[in-house]
DNA sequence: CGCATTTGACCAGCGC
DNA sequence: GCGCTGGTCAAATGCG
């Protein structure tokens, strides 16, 4: 759907297959080369086969079989175009038209049409794939929840017996790699290969860095977010929507309704509930970012149209509301709006997961978003509590070190995490806000704020990868933050990240890694004074 | 002229 | 049933 253009001529396509290379390889489906393989071979035997018949024909097949010599040489040639009039004109001119020439056409015609299904088939089973993964995704969630219960009970005994410091360190350290990894694994697709708890450095800067396929940003259908989004946008692009996800229409803030006996009586299977009630909590899950801006909107590497403004209610502010543009059809959408009791908070509210590549950039915040959302879907699909409870999964592995910025709210509509990174409304440690580096990103003029989320994920990837993570796999200008234990020194150094490398995010990921790496001997505790755990206040 | 933004109207959910 | 509110649509408008 993304990768290769379905409805654009046959010679485009055939092109475009003929280019393959190298590099392209992994992007080509086996059934693609194979149908084309098998077209060819087609054509060489209906080239024989004509050739002891027509000389006509073959003189046509000969072109062809001159286009596949050529091929390496310029693909930019009309190889196999549509029936158009100008092909007869080039072949036929001159000459009369005859049954073979006929049936040479209709059997191009016919080439033509069965490529056509191929890649719609090969479209539906990328969407099976997709939806595959997501689902693997909510099982992976699971396990790291009961993966971290676990773990809690033994750092409780481990406390008790008061032994061996180090052992201890050591039995704490695994399990809190492992939910951040959980995390980003919620990002690229490359997925089965992170398994591995070994993985190569540059692995892990493909899994950050690439844009992740699309299967997987929005392997769930974000857009059943109740009946009224689907009601109005029955839209092309709400249809599109439907073509990557089967909206099955949910009643609206209706936990329970996703439990109904529907799915009781469809499968009698409690697991399919679940993951059905969970399913319609990732779409309506929400990610809210609050952060100081002077700007009236963050730009986080995504196009966003504005499609209308509304006076939201004990809010002077207006709220703007925007939808994702970078693809037709893109389910995501943001609504931004300013802080009633301090104007210079902008809160940006992210919904939906995108359907299509993002750049780098957009990457990271797409799949920051996404993995909270999944993780709201973890928490629903555990325990009913798991949304209410403010120590539960979403703040921890979202933010091991700090859990003062990732507030959970479940009374709201929709499940909504919100990363506040302004440290504005608790003030209870002016210190803070200078010590805190986030904070002092989110204070700087003009910044992308909306990479802090990212940033946040990749920090925690970062973290726990710390010891292999010196290099710090920067895009063009490799970024040497020295490893120290000031947080002065990290910030200073953070900044000169922001100042020397245009691609903020990945500078400001290995600023924080640097300060997560200082600090993570104090134990996790600079942000640890603001923790977030209000139950439906989320300013939504 | 095409695209993005603005803005009033419309619709659906929810509470009373 | 009615009004309020949030969210979206779509015509009008602005801009490059």
């Amino acid at each position: 759907m993304f990768r290769f253009p379905v409805s654009l001529g046959g010679s485009r396509d055939e092109a475009r297959h003929d280019q393959i290379t190298p590099l392209d390889e992994h992007r080509v489906v086996v059934d693609e080369v194979d149908f084309f393989s098998e077209k060819r071979d087609r054509a060489s035997r209906e080239s024989i086969n004509d050739e002891a018949n027509k000389v006509h024909v073959k003189m046509e097949n000969s072109r062809v079989e001159d286009n596949d010599r050529s091929r390496d040489v310029n693909i930019g040639l009309n190889l196999l175009t549509a029936n158009t009039g100008s092909d007869e004109s080039m072949v036929d001119d001159g000459l009369s038209m005859d049954m073979e020439d006929k049936r040479a056409k209709t059997e191009n015609a016919q080439l033509q049409e069965e490529l056509k299904k191929m890649k719609i088939e090969n479209q539906r089973l990328r969407e099976m794939l997709s939806q595959a993964t997501n689902n693997f995704n909510s099982l992976q969630m699971q396990l790291v929840a009961v993966m971290r219960q676990q773990e809690q009970r033994n750092s409780s005994q481990d406390h008790l017996l008061a032994t061996d410091g180090k052992a201890d360190g050591r039995k704490r350290q695994e399990p809190q790699a492992m939910v951040p990894r959980q995390f980003m694994d919620l990002g690229p697709s490359s997925g089965a290969a992170e398994h591995d708890t070994e993985v190569s450095s540059e692995e892990r800067s493909t899994m950050v860095r690439s844009g992740s396929p699309p299967s997987l940003l929005e392997s769930s259908n974000p857009r059943e977010n109740g009946k009224r989004l689907l009601g109005r946008e029955e839209s092309p692009e709400q249809s599109e929507s439907n073509a990557w996800g089967n909206p099955n229409k949910v009643p609206k803030h209706n936990p329970s309704s996703s439990n109904n006996n529907n799915n009781i009586n469809e499968n009698g299977n409690g697991n399919v509930i679940d993951q059905s009630a969970a399913e319609a909590t990732m779409r309506k899950a929400r990610v809210s970012v609050r952060a100081r801006s002077e700007a009236p909107m963050i730009s986080d590497g995504c196009q966003w149209r504005k499609y209308g403004q509304k006076m939201a209610k004990g809010n002077p502010c207006p709220r703007a509301y925007y939808r994702c543009t970078m693809a037709g059809g893109c389910p995501v959408r943001k609504q931004v709006q300013r802080c009633a009791e301090d104007r210079s908070i902008l809160i940006t509210t992210y919904e939906g997961n995108h359907n299509h590549p993002l750049p780098p950039a957009a990457m990271a915040m797409a799949s920051t978003t996404t993995a909270a959302a999944s993780m709201l879907l973890s928490g629903s699909m555990s325990s009913q509590d798991g949304l209410m409870n403010p120590t539960n999964l979403l703040a921890r592995a979202i933010l091991p070190c700090s859990s003062s910025m990732a507030t959970i709210s479940a009374s709201a509509p929709f499940p909504t995490i919100t990363l506040d990174l302004t440290n504005s409304s608790n003030g209870t440690n002016p210190n803070m806000t200078t010590n805190n580096p986030l904070m002092q990103f989110a204070q700087r003029p003009g910044f992308n704020q909306a990479g802090l989320p990212q940033v946040v994920g990749q920090a925690l990837y970062y973290n726990q990868q710390q010891s292999k993570f010196s290099g710090l796999q920067l895009p063009a200008q490799p970024l040497q933050i020295p490893n120290t234990s000031s947080v002065a020194e990290s910030v200073s150094a953070a900044s000169a990240a922001i100042a020397s490398d245009p691609n903020f995010a990945a500078a400001l990921a290995a600023a924080i890694t640097s300060i997560m790496n200082g600090s993570s001997h104090q134990n996790n505790n600079i942000n640890n004074n603001n923790v977030a755990t209000s139950n439906g206040d989320n300013r939504q």
